[in-house]
RNA sequence: GGAGAGGUGGCCGAGCGGUCGAAGGCGCAGCACUGGAAAUGCUGUAUAGGGGCAACUCUAUCGAGGGUUCGAAUCCCUCCCUCUCCGCCA
């Protein structure tokens, strides 16, 4: 969410970055109604003290004896109902418009930042750098191909249990997924983050704090019956999991990895990814997350994205870093650096991990500050995949692939899987 | 799901219609004392939003929302949450 006080005192500043990413907003009505909403406040505010003095007045009289029916006594009662009542009206509409307000602001996205590339969309984003050498041969089989032939998972059968866009692990598909799951938790631990595994079934204001709700709510799943849905991303809770919080600044940076199953309702994608591992409708996912003082978070979204590109570092995963440009920035986000994966057999990169600095986006919908001395100020959350499970799995086994049809499984992983190579029956 | 108890500041805990943002304690910070520390003493110590260059000041907040009242942490209603016992259950 956006500071209200930037949108009285700088709408334009507001309306000049949001069109960067492709946004026009009507600025101007916005400064209206915040400069209204605080009118009225001030206006309430005054009155109440008159209020609250008539109300000390009248303790008082009948404290030094005055007849509680005394004309004296009754004339303040008087005026304190008059004030009661204007008081009573300018509340309502002060609501009014502060919700009102408060649903305009919860609707428009994070500014981008002055380093975020321009661009319209995907095709401007920039790439930063490259890591490993890409396999390129021809006929390389696709992973899902690969994973029928060692009998990794089943998509099909899937759709029976659920829908389209699930899957069941099988044998080793399901220990190999297990392993990826527990080797990047390990690594990120070695590093000093603190695992944690969170709820998956999170409320509204869990998904309204980290900027999920209220855009974009036909993207994930509804429990109908109670105020839960399924997370879309660790993301949600571990943001949650400090919501209405006041972090000491010396307990800062907290970095927090969580691994998560993740639902997202894919809506609009239809024909996109249909097999495979790449695009389901439930995916795990391990997660990092940073609660930082604002003066380190460039520093350290520098760092987290490097320690989510560790991941594919030790898993000898051929990747592309991208600066994405603001169109194609994520709602809560100022910057991202997007991972991409090498994937040979349809030769091309595809995102494996997004790395994202959300400023104080996040920390004012849900509120997180940090506390020096007296003053206390709104924190920055940082996020990014290390790594998204089921794609890291689908570029092992394409990038891993041997002529024979087993497929090398990368060193670092096999005391996790128990083997070096997944081997045809 | 049934029965009961309860939700007050960073924590513990008092207040149960009047000047209460809230006693007391713990914790924390500063100062004094000390060679240094402990102990002790003094002072300070919530959040949000307004106004003011500032000192400072106004308003709101005692789980949430409504109601009664000139006045509510205190009374009434609804909801949420926590705890204990019973039932069910991995």
């Amino acid at each position: 969410m956006l500071d209200q006080r930037l949108v009285r005192e700088n709408p334009k500043l507001i309306a000049r970055e949001l069109s960067r990413r492709g946004i026009e907003v009507d600025v101007i009505t916005l400064q209206k109604i915040a400069q209204q909403q605080r009118d009225i406040q001030e206006e309430r505010s005054n009155l109440q003290a008159v209020g609250k003095q008539i109300g000390k007045e009248v303790g008082q009289k009948i404290q030094m004896g005055l007849d509680p029916k005394s004309n004296e006594v009754t004339e303040l009662r008087l005026r304190g109902n008059e004030i009661k009542a204007k008081v009573a009206n300018l509340e309502e509409r002060e609501k009014t418009i502060s919700s009102n307000l408060k649903e305009k602001l919860l609707g428009l996205p994070n500014l981008p930042s002055k380093e975020c590339p321009n661009g319209k969309n995907e095709k401007d984003n920039q790439e930063i750098r490259f890591w490993g050498n890409p396999r390129k041969e021809k006929n390389l089989k696709e992973h899902w191909e690969i994973g029928q032939q060692l009998e990794l998972f089943d998509t099909e059968r899937s759709a029976k249990i659920s829908q389209s866009r699930f899957v069941t692990l099988i044998n080793q598909g399901a220990r190999l997924e297990r392993a990826l799951i527990n080797f990047m938790l390990d690594l990120h631990v070695a590093k000093g983050y603190k695992e944690v595994l969170p709820p998956v079934l999170v409320n509204t204001a869990s998904l309204t704090g980290s900027g999920q709700l209220p855009k974009f709510a036909e993207e994930s799943f509804q429990c109908s019956d109670d105020d839960l849905w399924l997370t879309p991303t660790a993301e949600v809770p571990v943001t949650s999991l400090h919501r209405d919080e006041i972090i000491p600044f010396n307990q800062l940076p907290l970095r927090y990895v969580a691994y998560s199953p993740c639902f997202r309702r894919e809506a609009g994608s239809y024909g996109r990814d249909t097999r495979g591992l790449i695009r389901l409708h439930q995916f795990n996912k391990v997660e990092l997350y940073w609660f930082v003082h604002p003066k380190e978070s460039k520093a350290s979204h520098l760092q987290l994205t490097n320690d989510a590109e560790a991941v594919l570092q030790a898993l000898e995963l051929p990747y592309r870093v991208i600066d994405l440009c603001t169109g194609d920035l994520g709602f809560s986000a100022s910057r991202t650096f997007d991972l991409e994966v090498w994937l040979p057999a349809a030769n091309t990169y595809r995102e494996i991990s997004s790395c994202s600095i959300c400023d104080a986006f996040q920390a004012r919908r849900s509120s997180i500050r940090t506390k020096e001395g007296q003053n206390t100020q709104l924190i920055h959350t940082l996020n990014g995949s290390g790594l998204a499970v089921g794609r890291t799995m689908a570029a092992l086994l394409e990038n891993g692939q041997r002529s024979d049809g087993s497929v090398d499984i990368p060193k670092a992983l096999v005391p996790y899987f128990g083997a070096s190579q997944l081997k045809p029956k």
